[in-house]
DNA sequence: AAACTTGCTTGACAAGCATCAAATAGGGTG
DNA sequence: CACCCTATTTGATGCTTGTCAAGCAAGTTT
């Protein structure tokens, strides 16, 4: 049978490469060489699909690899022992999620996909051989790493020193400068998540959300129906985040 | 002159080895061969001693070394755009500071002593390149960079979804159990930082901070007085971490 | 199309923490 | 030792957000 097995599409094999990826500007690629390129292309040689609500992975489950957002959007939330539940944050195209396995080779959280979305897979010690011969990737993912340190400190500054509305705010303006950094409108999406979850990542609760949504609303900084979104006034929206000043 | 210049002494260089340093097992050199510790004291040659109050180094200086704390106690805070201070970490013996840094080549904190302190210098990309050669070198401070993110996560929970008791039950605990670690009495000991910088890291308002010392004060759960904290009743500490179950 | 489910909005009220203010304790210095 | 400065404690009050509850909107199933 084996001899009778099909090449694999080679269209589809193309598009699945690291080197032909719309992506490969935002993702684990950024800066390498042609050479570096072609390596990596023989390393990440899964995708996988999921459906709205399916996990990429649990909390517990052992950790092998990282997994690049190719299209969709997921989050990660943890679990802790005594019943709560945190959303750490949400991960769109271009983005990696898992780094936090490494330290104990288990997964500390749950990855759920918001909407349909597909992944690739990327063994991570085979990303380290990898990144012992090449030096930019390696620096690279150490760049990715600290940037992922530097990012959960300032929701914990967030957290910590924010009120509701500066919280949702410094929200919609990171949202709306990552779908600007992936080529889509920065004032008018779909929010894949629920109030609730928002609500979650952000220290608030899903009627505090609504109500603050609300307010903006009528302040004429954004419209909101349900889950879409239009952002009407950024300036002033950032006036509000560095507003304790 | 420079024939007549002293021999280093010895004794401190040997002290000042990886491989010689009580908190090897803590810090970077932990579970390393003997052969890459010789290759790690090759790389620290710098140790630095800093007066209570002196930064290691500031937000917007150059990144190029990791600072291992060697001796004393060191704070990390951001200090934002709009005036915004939010200390970030508490950093002990063994631990690794700068993590954060790598991502844009500058530090986006400041570190601060908040004791008299030593920090060993650890130059990043001589660590890169000992850590190319080096897999299980590698593969811990991925490790190391790993749980710094699973530590910021644990901290984005606290903030997000705990109230003031869990929080400061939750701090003092965690202090408890890093002294612990270091072969210190678990239920006593100096805190080096004020009430403020407490709260900031907790998110919370140092009056408040003082008020719920005090309340556990009354309940019998610790002992403090100003700086010197003796805690009474761990079991109950954790019952109150774990208590919106 | 009706019933159901899930997510969202809004109101009334309460709890928790922040703010403002004043007093106290310690540590360091002349 | 007296003084000063900073850190801490404690009280009174008010704001922000959480809690509880009810109704609404939109999508899904029967």
């Amino acid at each position: 049978m084996a001899e009778l097995t099909p090449v694999p599409d080679y269209d589809d094999a193309l598009r699945s490469a690291c080197s032909k990826c719309n992506l490969r500007e935002l993702c684990l690629p950024s800066g390498l060489s042609n050479e570096e390129l072609d390596q990596l292309d023989s390393l990440i040689r899964v995708r996988r699909f999921y459906r709205k609500g399916e996990h990429a992975y649990r909390a517990g489950d052992p950790f092998d690899s990282l997994y690049a957002v190719r299209a969709g959007f997921f989050k990660t939330n943890l679990l802790n022992e005594d019943g709560r539940d945190q959303v750490t944050g949400f991960h769109m195209a271009g983005e990696l999620m898992g780094l936090d396995g490494i330290s104990t080779d288990q997964h500390p959280c749950d990855a759920v996909a918001l909407e349909d979305s597909e992944l690739c897979v990327i063994p991570f010690s085979r990303l380290e051989e990898l990144s012992r011969e090449a030096p930019s990737l390696q620096r690279h993912l150490h760049k990715i790493m600290s940037r992922e340190i530097v990012s959960d400190q300032s929701v914990m500054m967030l957290l910590g020193s924010m009120r509701a509305e500066e919280r949702l705010a410094a929200f919609l303006l990171n949202l709306s400068q990552r779908m600007t950094a992936r080529g889509y409108s920065p004032s008018e999406f779909y929010l894949r998540m629920t109030r609730e979850e928002i609500g979650s990542y952000l220290g608030l609760k899903l009627e505090t959300v609504s109500r603050v949504f609300s307010r903006f609303q009528n302040e004429a900084l954004i419209a909101v129906q349900q889950k879409h979104i239009r952002i009407l006034d950024i300036p002033k929206l950032r006036t509000i985040v560095g507003q304790s000043c």
